[in-house]
DNA sequence: GGGAATGCGTTTTTT
DNA sequence: ACGCATTCCC
């Protein structure tokens, strides 16, 4: 097509009235309700492309998103659609972009410009640092938990509520400890201030406080960013929407677009109110909604829609298409965990043989590890797949261990570095750890403390010692011309951790590949401050499975559905529904919390464009381990009006010589070589 | 007797 | 991978 070479935008052909009016609106506020492929992305980037092409200086447009990779792909869009200009817009998330502005004001509130960031599990250190200096760990009463205690504390600064409330509703047990409660939380605020380090919730805090008390910063910023959009508005909270009415104080120019219907971070604090209350904020505020999907058959819809016909608290929308297709859904029925399965990969294969390609497939599930027996299905089917969602590449603990080395050479007060590193010698544990970080902080982060008394002449002296060489020499000024690159810190880092690493896990080899991997992200990044902040903001994709090398380019997806948010794929899997599983059993007998798990199923059936299977195996391994109860099928699904006549229901069992010890090559038994072409194919290429 | 190492059971979602 | 409980070591 032409228009991707520039020479001006044609709304006309491209967006139906509904977009153009979004698109075209002028100034001021701006709503966009948006149900699940309805055109949202196409939305913003043709605004942000009208408004370029309208003479709006690039830079001064802010794109905030859910992730980096969805600024980067609209803004990549964008380009396409107009100009290279586009490219130059502003956009990322709000802690990116929190953290881009307070480097650069970080002495109005407080802090100074080389702060570091904890993220989740550093947070939960500190808290339980904090926790058992002051004796509650060894209490006679039950004490909360340092990962409950950061629930409180983020919960309390994400929802606006008190700490008393959210007791009395959310943790009645606890109400006794609001006092010590409230005392630790001070000292959070003042250790994590005395370190330079900020959590998460931090980087809001502070950019809002940075906003509404410094006026002069606040007219600088609202001129800078002439207009604001915002993306999956319906998962921020409280305190991003006060973030962006503050940014935009100076002329209102903010567009706000999501799906309250997709609303699934409400456990972080979001609030899809947000979206409700806008326009009380924002007098006058155009709303437009778009309701036509381009991306589901009808038989999908009907099935979303009768998912949402349930819900409690909407806004009422009701999508319809003209997409073709009239397969309705699928509810399959499998005995068990492995035939569920087994069932996919005969599906994937099929489909594959019908001309889908892997990469217009996904399996979603609720959690990370439900797809755990399918991974290893994949494996012996020689279906390559990639997993998004669970537990992340930066967040593995020695690849956490690196970045803490490279933390305290960019900051020596950082606690929580201190009190991870130490603990990887023989003979230092959480106290030893807790009293040498007490040490270092008093000397005011002079390594000298390391060694000092009371620790010279322990065992672990001689790796104290050792540990001083190595952070001095990372610390060295990055003004000298013989100054280390980051990639090449980070390979001083891994060379001295590699026996650490060794002692410490017997899979060794494993995690020695992901530092290697580590260290090629290393590469792009000039200094260490960036690196660090960046794996705490915007975790670099690296795919945690092996996939072959010859097939990068074709992989099918295997993620949570919070992951999937915002894709879709051909033909789209949804693992275990059951009662317990989807919805989580955690989410019984809290409302609000099993309305969150209806609109996560709608999320997941959403993705789909041609085809959507809803697994149900009836025997799952149970929690405990002992025995194998039966398990129900979902309530998300029973609870629909007219279930049964929205899908399709089959039954899948393998068959007998498809078992569990079957070898893969006798995988699609006999009467079938679908499966073995696919391999054949696999082997020899095309 | 304090603290470190070891083993066991459980596991929602993520900036 | 983590919390928790038990065992082991200095």
């Amino acid at each position: 097509m032409s228009f991707e070479h520039g020479g001006g935008i044609d709304l006309e052909r491209d967006l139906n009235p509904a977009q153009r009016a979004a698109v075209e609106a002028g100034d001021g506020a701006q709503l966009v309700i948006a149900g699940a492929g309805s055109g949202k992305t196409r939305t913003l980037v043709y605004r942000v492309a009208h408004l370029v092409a309208g003479g709006e200086a690039p830079e001064s447009i802010l794109l905030l998103t859910f992730t980096r990779k969805a600024a980067q792909e609209m803004l990549r869009r964008a380009t396409q659609v107009l100009d290279e200009r586009c490219a130059r817009v502003a956009g990322g998330t709000f802690h990116s972009f929190a953290n881009r502005t307070l480097r650069r004001y970080a002495e109005r509130v407080g802090f100074s410009a080389g702060f570091t960031i904890l993220d989740r599990s550093d947070a939960e250190d500190l808290v339980g640092i904090l926790r058992s200096e002051a004796g509650f760990d060894r209490r006679e009463r039950r004490f909360p938990r340092k990962n409950t205690i950061l629930d409180l504390f983020s919960k309390r600064i994400n929802t606006g509520r008190s700490l008393e409330q959210l007791l009395e509703e959310d943790y009645p047990h606890f109400a006794d400890e609001l006092r010590p409660l409230e005392e630790l939380e001070g000292q959070y605020a003042a250790r994590k201030r005395r370190q330079n380090v900020l959590d998460y919730d931090d980087l809001l805090v502070f950019l809002r406080q940075l906003l509404r008390d410094h006026e002069g910063v606040r007219r600088r910023l609202s001129a800078t960013y002439r207009h604001v959009l915002v993306d999956e508005y319906q998962d921020t909270n409280k305190l991003q929407a006060h973030i962006a009415a503050l940014l935009v104080s100076g002329h209102g120019n903010l567009m706000v677009v999501g799906d309250d219907a997709q609303s699934i971070y409400s456990f972080r604090g979001a609030s899809f109110r947000n979206m409700l209350d806008f326009p009380k904020i924002f007098p006058g505020t155009t709303v437009t909604v778009l309701e036509q999907s381009y991306r589901s058959t009808q038989p999908i819809l009907d099935l979303a829609n009768g998912i949402l016909a349930q819900a409690k608290d909407k806004y009422s929308k009701s999508l319809f298409t003209e997409v073709e297709g009239n397969e309705k859904p699928h509810f399959v029925r499998t005995p068990d965990d492995f035939a569920q399965a087994r069932f996919i990969v005969r599906k994937v294969l099929e489909l594959r043989e019908e001309g889908v390609s892997l990469s217009k497939m996904a399996v979603l599930s609720r959690a990370a590890w439900h797809s755990n027996s399918l991974e290893v299905e994949l494996g012996n089917a020689n279906i390559p797949f990639r997993k998004f969602g669970g537990l992340r590449f930066v967040e593995a603990a020695h690849v956490k261990d690196v970045s803490a080395f490279l933390r305290l050479a960019v900051n020596p007060l950082d606690d929580a570095a201190w009190f991870r590193v130490l603990q990887l010698f023989e003979g230092v544990g959480p106290r030893t750890a807790r009293d040498i970080t007490a040490a270092v902080a008093t000397a005011g982060g002079d390594l000298a403390a390391l060694e000092a008394k009371p620790f010279a002449t322990r065992r672990y002296a001689q790796d104290l010692k050792r540990l001083r060489k190595v952070l001095e020499a990372l610390a060295d000024d990055a003004s000298k011309d013989d100054a280390l690159a980051v990639d090449e810190k980070v390979a001083a880092v891994v060379a001295y951790y590699r026996p650490l690493l060794r002692r410490k896990y017997d899979d060794a080899t494993r995690r020695e590949g992901d530092l290697e991997a580590l260290q090629v992200i290393a590469e792009r990044y000039r200094s260490v401050e960036r690196f660090l902040s960046d794996i705490a903001l915007d975790p670099p994709e690296v795919a945690r499975r092996d996939t072959p090398p010859d097939s990068e380019d074709e992989w099918l997806t295997v993620s949570t559905v919070h992951s999937a948010k915002g894709l879709e794929w051909h033909s789209v899997f949804v693992l275990n529904l059951t009662d317990g599983h989807f919805p989580s059993h955690r989410a019984m007998g809290d409302e609000d919390a099993y309305e969150e798990e209806r609109r996560l199923l709608y999320v997941a059936a959403t993705r789909a464009q041609q085809n959507l299977f809803l697994l149900h195996p009836e025997e799952l391994p149970s929690r405990g381990g002992w025995g194998s109860p039966l398990a129900e099928v979902s309530p998300l699904l029973t609870e629909i009006e007219g279930f049964d006549d929205l899908v399709v229901e089959e039954t899948f069992s393998p068959t007998a010589d498809e078992d569990r010890w079957a070898d893969a090559d006798e995988a699609d038994g006999p009467g079938s070589d679908r499966g073995l072409l696919a391999r054949i194919d696999d082997y020899f290429g095309h």
